[in-house]
Order: structure tokens, then C-alpha cells, then sequence
DNA sequence: TCTTGTATTGTAACCGATTGCATTAACTTG
DNA sequence: CAAGTTAATGCAATCGGTTACAATACAAGA
């Protein structure tokens, strides 16, 4: 067991003071660059390292952020973790990850565990069935800055950082409309998550930019789940009016409801052309292999982290009023093409 | 902008000393259970929380534990991770987890970080390529311990937590050959990693359980990507003698390969029978679905999390010699099934 | 030579919780 | 009623960096 040594160690070894010493190690201009040298090579020497409690607590600053996701076992989210992680590491932050699994009740918890651990800034895409903005207020009053990505809450005083979903919406949808589709089903999450209730507007639209009619009923909310992709497919089998679309705004539950309805023997694309969303692995897995739409998930996390450590050092201050939207991407595969180009 | 209030506020409040506060919030038998309340009630009352870097730094302890992991974005990892969090809450502990993305060096990277945060102990499933030790070695040398599950590294002083991957080679290589097949394929990743290396252990156990030759240029070492999977579908297609049965090790993978074999006209499982690794999504979604191994990843995640804490408790020392080791199982489904039970 | 400026280093008071060692009050017991 | 216990609380040092405010040394300018 070796033992912790401290800026006490080095300057007595060196004969300077201790403030000397950490003034050394921080680069502070008013020190000496030969100074500066040698306590450095002493301090690699004896594998000094700075305990971040002491100075955290007289600085008041973690270097910490929180980052609460709804999970963690989407290709989606560990690409968003792992560009912000990149950024966090070059400006020497750390991340305090954790999963919401979809309730508000376990965000809440985690939320409050980010606060008690001081936490610099908190980023978030918030759960499922969120409602409140009560555990973000916390942040909030004491001048955390605290930034969503992907799935927002509308605050004044947060940052946001997204894709164009009512846009990526309408893309989908529009393909679907220019392959020959006239009866659209539409599955998707919960309203209430701007992810959803956006890419429904652009649904919407493109049927209404085609003077097509709206049915209602073919507007269905889910948990997106595998079950929900098999009970689609089933609630399909028994329509009177079936659709000859299908858009359904999560690829796994579209991989799922598209096999269930290949075994209950329709055909794909013929009489029933599909769309996801996310381009997940799974899309390219599934015969035939599924449309979907791109999400910059890398590109997300860095954008979202570095606009939290500009807001952090000031350099950039978030403008809250208008979200930075990045591009996604229609990727058009098998499972939607009925008309081949000429 | 709230105010932090600290135990001197409450101190002087209450006309009581900071130590007494101290100690009535720490729940210190020698406090008066009416003054206790008292405080507590007032502690509530200003939204008094704990400043856990003067904590930390008297106490020395961080309550922070590192969790290393090669990616997130697999259900497997994230449900390890849900399972880690679940417990690590409980025991009031805080998690920093980081992904090496299957690189060492950013493994060293991750593991420095960790060490100069103070991590009470680490947890590690250890990257693609990871040979050297040494990064681990800092921990150990300083009685942090250090706690490898799945991808694990055999040193004495180091706890691990395992499925029995031999097993589970052999269970799935036997399911094969039950099937009829006779010349099977296996196609793996680096096997400096236990779980590949155990793996085929089993695979080589089974077949020699047969009395079959062994042949060498079946076993494949591969990094297991999609592109992988579709470069084994063309070696397969270019070979004079090919194989009438797949063993990969990774379900995304083999899901990939089985489809590439699909579209160069071979058919599963009469042709090519096919076994998987890990029950991914992905293994219920292409067709026809995948015969897998079922990882119980939750499971891991909390046997991990509650053996090092036992350890940091001092409640249970980890038993270095002997892993834990728990229980898989193979999950029968279409693209194995050759022979129908009568 | 004396003053002023600049570069570099030192002194000491924090930051907020913890804890060994008193101290005080109240209660038992002979 | 004195001596000894027990219960409850307070004092003050400590953890290891940070930083406002000196202090010192040396060089340049008057």
C-alpha cells in the first residue's frame, strides 16, 4: 500500500511552499517555467496525484456532469454517450451516467442523486411518462445549467439539442406517399415526448400536402416495445380497412411487427410498405431489410457536451430560445420500395 | 441563485455545535434521539444537503465506484449496468462508467481517469486487445479493488464474476451436432478474451466427445463485426468442403452472416444450421429467428456490484481464486432446427 | 543612490465535514 | 452527600488544495 502524496510532500521535498507547488501544477503564468519543471518531474516521480475533494471543495466546482438517459441499450444512446464522453475528455470532465428505464420516478431519483453529488451541468433526455420539471428546477435555482438532447423539455432556461423530427416525419411519410401508398398507420410512442408528437405533425402534413384524408384511427401510441410490434400486426389482421403503410418510429418494434406480419402472410413491400426509425442494427437484419431514418447520434453527443462546457466556462452562452437542430437522414431500403426507378 | 447551507448554518441556528449537527445527521448513537429529530426536521426544512467533498476529504472514501466497460450499446452491457446500478444505489454508492470502445489504449485512458477520481473500486469487462495489466496494477498497489465480470483477466488479486462460457460452447457446438451436423464451423473472436477462449474449449470438448476429427481451419478468430459476418459468408461460399453448421459467438454477427448466406441461395438450417451468442434482439428478429445463448446479464451487473461492495464493506472478502460463475442457457430456435421432435 | 516596477515565491486563511478528547449536567449508589 | 456513572454536547485539529495579500529580490529608471 503506497502512500498519497501531497503538494505538502513535494514542496517540503523541494523546499517551496505548498502554494508554490499548486500554482506549478495549475500552469499559473506568475510561476517560474523552470519551477515549474521541476516540480512537475518531482511530482511525476513520486505519481503524485491531486486530490479533486480538497480542491473541489475549496473551488466549488466538481468537473462532473450528470447524464441521464432512459437507457442505455439502444445503438443510439451509447453513440450519443460515447461522442460526449470524447468531448468530456478533452476538456477533463467526468460523466455521471445513468439510466431513467423509461419512469419518472427512478429520473427523479437519479436527478437527486446528481444534485447531491454536485454535479457541474446535467444532461438529459428525459423518460417515457415525465410529466413533471419539478427535479430540474432544483438545478435550475442554484444556476446548474441543465441541457436535453433528443427528447426535450421546454424550458426557458435550458438548452436543447435535436434532429428536425416533424421534418424526418414528413420524409418518411412522403416516401411512403411516393411509393403508392394511400392508407397510412402511423405507430409511435408517447405524445407527450416532443420525438413523437413532432414526427406525427410531419406525418400529418404530408398526407395533408397529398389532400389525402386523415384517419385518426390509424394514429397508434405505444410503449414501442417488441410486444406492441406483435400486437400491430395483429390488430392489422383484424381490420376491415387495412393500410398499405406502415410507420412506425422505432426500428426494432418495426422489425418485430414486420416479421409477425410476413408470418401471418402478407408481403412485404407489396401490400405493405414499412418505415422505422433509428437506424438500428436490427434494421439491416430484418428481411426485407427496413427503411429507416438516420439519427446522428455521435454528432449529437458532442454538440450537446460541447455546448454544456461552453455554457460551463462561459465562452457560449446556450441561447435557450432556439434548440441546435442537427440532420438526419431517410435511408430507404427493401422494406419500402414498390416501385423500382427507372 | 439559492444559498448553500452547511452544518455551521445549522449550527448556529439551532444554538448547537457543528459537531453535534454532524453527528445527529450521521444518525451517532451519542446524540440525543429528540435533538436528532430536531435537526433533521431543520436540515429538511432549508434544503440542507451534504458537501460530499469535505466528507470525502476527511473520510478518504469517495463512495464512487469505476465500471469499465469495451461498449454500451448492447443489451447485454446495459442490462449488466442496470443491474449495477440498482445495487450500487442501494449501498449509496455513485457510478462513473466509461466504454473503451475495444480499444486498450482507451481502456488506460479510462482506467487513469478513474484512478485520479478516487474510484473506491473498478469494475472491468476488458477491451478487444487489452495485454497489459499494468493500468490495473495502480489500483492494486493502492488496496483499491479491482473487479473484472465477463471479459475478465486472471491475476490473484483480482475478484471476477463469469458465465461458464466452456459450457455454454459446448452446449451450443453439442445442440449442433444433435442436429446432425458433422462439420461445423466456429467462428469467434480475440482469443486472448476468456470468453472466446473458453468458448472454444467447449467446441473443441464436444466434437471430441464425438469422436470427430478437428478441423483447424474452421475455428475463425474475427472481430466479430457485421462486416465480419458478411466476410465469413463468402469464405464459406468460395469453399470446396464447406461446413453444414455455424457456430459464431456473437448473435449480431451471426444474424448478418445468416442473411448473406440466404441471398447466395443457401438455406437455414438445412443447409447451414446456425447458432449465435448472447440472445440479442437481433437473434428474434431475422428469419429464420436465431438459436442463441442466453446471458444473464442482469444478474451479472448485481453479483458484481454486491460482491464489491461485500469487499469495500469488508463484509465479504472476493475470493480471488475462485470466479463466480453463473448460469447461461441455449436458447433452441429456427435456424438450428433440423430435426423435428417426434 | 534611491525609487519604482517586475518577476517570483511565501503566508495564512479559507472550503465544510469529521472525530478524538474534553466538558457538563443529570443520575446512581453506598 | 460525596464519588462514580452515564448521557449529551462542545472544542479544535484535521483532510489537501486554492488564492488574496504580502514579501522578497533584482533590474531599470530618475
Amino acid at each position: 500500500m503506497e502512500k498519497e502524496i501531497t503538494i505538502y510532500d513535494l514542496a517540503k521535498i523541494l523546499s517551496l511552499s505548498p502554494a508554490t507547488v499548486s500554482r506549478a501544477l495549475n500552469d499559473h503564468p506568475a510561476i517560474n517555467a523552470k519551477t515549474k519543471v521541476l516540480i512537475a518531474e518531482k511530482a511525476a516521480e513520486l505519481g503524485y496525484r491531486s486530490n479533486t475533494f480538497a480542491s473541489h471543495l475549496r473551488t466549488r466546482k466538481t468537473n462532473t456532469l450528470g447524464v441521464i438517459v432512459p437507457r442505455l441499450n439502444s445503438n443510439f444512446m451509447s453513440t450519443v454517450l460515447a461522442g460526449m464522453e470524447e468531448v468530456a475528455n478533452n476538456f477533463g470532465y467526468n460523466l455521471l451516467i445513468s439510466q431513467s428505464l423509461e419512469s419518472e420516478l427512478k429520473e427523479q431519483a437519479n436527478a437527486k442523486t446528481m444534485f447531491n453529488s454536485r454535479v457541474d451541468g446535467l444532461l438529459v433526455s428525459v423518460a417515457y411518462d415525465t410529466d413533471s420539471f419539478e427535479h430540474f428546477s432544483t438545478f435550475i435555482n442554484r444556476n446548474i445549467p441543465v441541457l436535453f438532447f433528443d427528447r426535450i423539455m421546454n424550458h426557458p432556461q435550458c438548452g436543447a439539442v435535436i434532429i428536425d423530427n416533424e421534418q424526418a416525419g414528413y420524409d418518411a411519410t412522403r416516401h411512403l406517399l411516393d411509393q403508392g401508398c394511400r392508407r397510412i398507420m402511423h405507430v409511435t410512442g408517447d405524445l407527450r415526448r416532443n420525438v413523437y408528437a413532432d414526427r406525427l405533425e410531419g406525418f400529418k402534413r404530408a398526407i395533408a400536402d397529398q389532400n389525402l384524408p386523415l384517419d385518426n384511427r390509424l394514429v397508434i401510441s405505444t410503449d414501442l416495445s417488441q410486444e406492441a410490434g406483435r400486437a400491430i400486426a395483429e390488430q392489422i389482421d383484424g381490420m376491415e380497412e387495412k393500410p398499405d403503410g406502415l410507420f412506425i418510429t422505432n426500428d426494432l418494434c418495426a422489425a418485430i411487427c414486420l416479421q409477425a406480419l410476413k408470418e401471418r402472410g402478407y408481403t412485404i413491400p407489396q401490400e405493405m410498405a414499412i418505415v422505422g426509425f433509428n437506424n438500428d442494427p436490427v434494421s439491416q437484419v430484418v428481411s426485407p431489410q427496413l427503411t429507416t431514418v438516420f439519427y446522428p447520434g455521435y454528432q449529437m453527443g458532442k454538440t450537446a457536451m460541447t455546448t454544456m462546457i461552453g455554457q460551463l466556462n462561459g465562452t457560449k452562452l446556450i441561447d435557450n430560445l432556439e434548440p441546435i437542430i442537427l440532420r438526419s437522414e431517410l435511408i430507404i431500403r427493401r422494406s419500402s420500395i414498390r416501385l423500382e426507378k427507372s
